[in-house]
DNA sequence: AATAATGGCAACCGCGAAAGC
DNA sequence: TGCTTTCGCGGTTGCCATTAT
């Protein structure tokens, strides 16, 4: 047998009155046991709430070190450039914003920083700009009705923006007064036990050091390597660069470093916040394919006895092969390559199914 | 003034990893 | 070793306040 039960009526849970809960649950904390086993101070206390319930009450809103007040913009810039490098890791990102939680941090993401980063033509999923996303979809080969679907598209949103020159004017306004709000900010030493601690300096909150960006970045390379089953990962730079973008810095994108030229040094630079997809190791880069499509499906059919038809498997390998070649700048455009010579070698697969 | 739409925030819930038995 | 629960995390939902019509 296990562990008892934590709770098991839900009912208990749900939008019930906080208030006399919380000095309870602040007193017993605070002058009896401290934190700890939630579930057990909530069977002890007895205030008919779920323990894990209790503990995010805790930590979200009673904990005496959080603090109340609202975002300031160096720590809105902060969440982005955190999430530009490691994506929606709320808990990582509030450890490094001192007396904020990850709901905070998340919430402030929700309802405020996507727009924001939205209303300034960048995808906030990506943070790559709208026009970069829409060029690789419509990139993304072998259907040719797909492609000219999104070409029109993309023609019909730049006819929108020309025949509404005030919705044109309006983006770049938006750009420009979310650029003057972020002051660029003085960088500081690495201090690595300054991040990944629960302790740490509230004045440093504004500038991550280079060393939690690297480890950033490592998390990021660890995660996208495991979902992309692909050498050709990410990570193609040098860290330290990352926190300035007008030394060509590897998270700029060349669609956005232009415009980025006229800006003040003091100001930030936006294309810090857009992710290009050339993460891409230089040892992976100069590697050459040892076999081509055609070599690989033949030898795993040869292996199994089976006929010459792809598999997923061979799809997924052949693709990873292609992710390392230097003759692909991207993931978009690898699998784009891949495609085409899938329907080369496979004709009978470009029937759209779907006409 | 009433109603609808929107925004912001807090809480809830499900999932997966870690840990206890 | 396997089963069960706890815990942490992140996505989603619901409520309330504000703004627009």
């Amino acid at each position: 047998m296990g562990r008892p039960p934590c709770c098991n009526d839900k009912v208990h849970n749900r939008k019930c009155n906080w208030i006399e809960d919380d000095s309870n649950t602040s007193t017993y904390v605070s002058t009896k046991h401290g934190i700890g086993n939630w579930a057990t101070m909530s069977k002890k206390s007895g205030y008919g709430r779920c323990g894990r319930i209790q503990k995010q009450r805790w930590s979200n809103r009673l904990k005496p070190d959080l603090k109340q007040d609202s975002f300031t913009p160096q720590e809105e810039e902060l969440i982005i450039k955190l999430h530009a490098t490691i994506g929606s890791r709320w808990s990582i990102i509030a450890q490094q914003l001192a007396g904020r939680t990850d709901n905070d941090v998340k919430n402030l993401w929700n309802t405020k920083l996507k727009k924001k980063l939205s209303a300034m033509g960048i995808d906030p999923v990506t943070h790559k700009p709208f026009s970069q996303i829409l060029t690789d979809y419509g990139n993304i080969g072998g259907f040719p009705k797909a492609r000219t679907r999104f070409v029109s598209l993309n023609r019909e949103l730049k006819g929108a923006f020309m025949s509404r020159p005030e919705q044109l004017q309006h983006s770049l306004q938006s750009f420009q007064n979310f650029h003057s709000l972020c002051v660029k900010l003085p960088k500081t030493e690495a201090s690595e036990e300054c991040f990944f601690s629960n302790n740490r300096d509230s004045s440093n909150v504004n500038q991550p050091p280079v060393d939690l960006l690297s480890e950033l970045q490592a998390i990021k390379y660890v995660t996208e390597a495991s979902n992309y089953n692909s050498p050709k990962a990410i990570f193609s730079h040098h860290p330290n660069q990352m926190t300035d973008c007008s030394t060509s810095s590897p998270l700029s994108s060349s669609s956005s470093s232009s415009a980025s030229h006229s800006l003040n040094e003091n100001q930030v630079n936006w294309c810090d916040y857009l992710l290009d997809d050339a993460f891409i190791p230089s040892n992976f880069k100069d590697q050459e394919d040892a076999l081509t499509i055609e070599e690989k499906l033949v030898s795993s059919g040869a292996q199994d006895g089976s006929n010459n038809v792809p598999s997923t498997r061979d799809f997924q390998a052949s693709l990873s092969t292609k992710g390392t070649s230097s003759s692909s700048s991207s993931f978009v455009e690898a699998m784009l390559e891949c495609e085409n010579e899938m329907f080369l070698n496979f004709p009978g697969l470009s029937e759209d199914p779907f006409y």
